[in-house]
DNA sequence: ACATTAAAGTGTTCGTTGTCAACATAGCGT
DNA sequence: ACGCTATGTTGACAACGAACACTTTAATGT
C-alpha cells in the first residue's frame, strides 16, 4: 500500500536497527541473554528476518565488533592526519582510544572480551581489527621516527598499547564504588602518565640492571 | 564402596569436572557455543545434572570467573606474604598477574571480558573480585608506604593496574602473526618497563608541565 | 513502460538448549 | 535400622538458533 511504510518493509535499515537494538540489549542483559528473535520482535519484523543480514548470532556479534574496530580506526586516523604536533597527536590518539572505549563499552567488550573466539573465522572482523591496529602502529612509528627513539617498534607499540588498553579496561570494569571522578579520559591518561612514570622507573627498572 | 565406582554417581566431583570441561569447550568454541547439556554428556551424566550445581548457564560462567578471582588473589597473597624486598615483591606481583592471565586465558576473559554483565548479581563473584582487587591494592599500598611516594593511592594503583592488565590483555588478544616470542611474562613486563619508561617520560610528561 | 531479477521479509519446521518439576538413589548422622 | 539431605535421573515444555521454501518489494535493463 502507499501508506507511509508504517508496517512496510524496512528497506536497508534493518541491519542498522538490529545492531542498535543488539547494543542496547547486550548492555542490559549481557551477550548470553541476547536473542536474535527478540531483536526481530522489537524491530517489528519477522522472527527470522535478521538472519538475512546476520546468518548467525555470532555473525551479529562479529559484525558489531567489526563496526567497533572500523570506527576506532577512523577516529585514530583523523588524529593522525591532523596538523598538530607529533606529541599532541600521540596524546590525542591515547585519549581517542580511551574515549571510544568509554563511549562504546559494549563494542569495546566485543572487540577485546573474547566473546568471538576466533577472529580469523570472520574475514571482515579479521581485516578490520588488523587495519585498526595498523593505524595505531602508524601513529607510533611516526613518533619513533620523530623522536629518534632507540627501541624495537613492536615492543614500543606493545608498551604503549598495553598502557592505553589497560586504562580503558580499567575504567570499564572498575567497581563503581571507587574513584568515580576518573571517568574523564584525559584526566585518566594524564593521571596514569604522572604516576606510572615514577612507578615504573622506581620498580621495574630494577629488573633491567 | 571404597573402590571408585565407575558408572556410579559422581559424588562431589561433578562441579569440578563440569568446570574443567567448560574451560576446554570455551577455549575451543567460545562462550556462545557452550552448552550445559553437551558438558553433561561429556561428563557422562544426565543432561540436567549440572543444573544442581549451576542453576543457570550464566551461573556456571560466574562460578568460573569467581574461581579465577580467588586463585589470582591467592597467588598474589603468597607473593605479598613472602619475605622478599618490597621492590621484588611488587615485581613478582606483576609477573604473577600476567602469568595467571597467560596460563588461564579463558578464566581471565571471563573475569574481565564482560560476558557476565553484572557482577553484583552474583554475590560470590562480587566478593571474590573485590577481595582480589583489595589484595593487589594491599601490595601497592605497602609499596607506597615504603617508597614514600607522593600521590593519590587510588591513582597510583590505577596506573599500575592499568599497565599490568594492559600487558595481560595484549598478550592474550594479540594477533598471533607478530612477536611470537613475547609470551614469557617476565620478558613482557621487563620489555614494557624498558620501553614505556622512555616513552612516557618523553611524551606524556609534556602534558604535565 | 514492462518484464526480469536480486534483495529483503515471511511462515514454517526441526533439532537443541535452558529451565523446571517430580522422582530415585547414595551416603550420612542419629 | 531409619529417615534426611545431597546429588543425579527422567520427562516435559517453551524459546531459541538455524534451515527451508515461499512471497513481496525495489531496482534494473531493454
Amino acid at each position: 500500500m502507499s501508506v507511509e511504510s508504517k508496517a512496510g518493509y524496512h528497506h536497508g535499515e534493518l541491519p542498522a536497527v538490529i545492531m542498535a537494538l543488539a547494543i542496547e540489549e547486550i548492555a542490559e542483559k549481557g551477550t548470553e541473554q541476547l536473542s536474535l528473535r527478540s531483536l526481530a520482535r522489537k524491530a517489528g519484523v519477522s522472527q527470522t528476518a535478521p538472519y538475512r543480514h546476520f546468518p548467525t548470532k555470532t555473525c551479529l556479534l562479529a559484525a558489531l565488533a567489526t563496526r567497533g574496530f572500523t570506527e576506532l580506526k577512523d577516529r585514530v586516523r583523523k588524529v593522525v592526519a591532523s596538523k598538530d604536533s607529533i606529541d599532541q597527536r600521540f596524546i590525542d590518539m591515547g585519549v581517542t582510544y580511551v574515549t571510544f572505549a568509554i563511549e562504546n563499552p559494549v563494542l569495546y567488550q566485543l572487540m577485546f572480551g573474547g566473546v568471538v573466539a576466533d577472529f580469523s573465522a570472520y574475514e571482515d572482523l579479521h581485516k578490520a581489527s588488523r587495519a585498526c591496529y595498523l593505524e595505531v602502529r602508524l601513529c607510533e612509528e611516526e613518533l619513533i621516527a620523530a623522536k629518534d627513539i632507540s627501541c624495537d617498534p613492536v615492543r614500543f607499540g606493545g608498551a604503549i598499547w598495553a598502557g592505553v588498553h589497560g586504562i580503558a579496561s580499567l575504567l570499564l570494569n572498575m567497581p563503581p564504588s571507587e574513584s568515580e571522578d576518573s571517568l574523564d579520559p584525559r584526566r585518566a591518561i594524564t593521571s596514569m602518565a604522572d604516576d606510572i612514570e615514577d612507578t615504573i622507573r622506581i620498580l621495574f627498572a630494577h629488573l633491567l640492571t
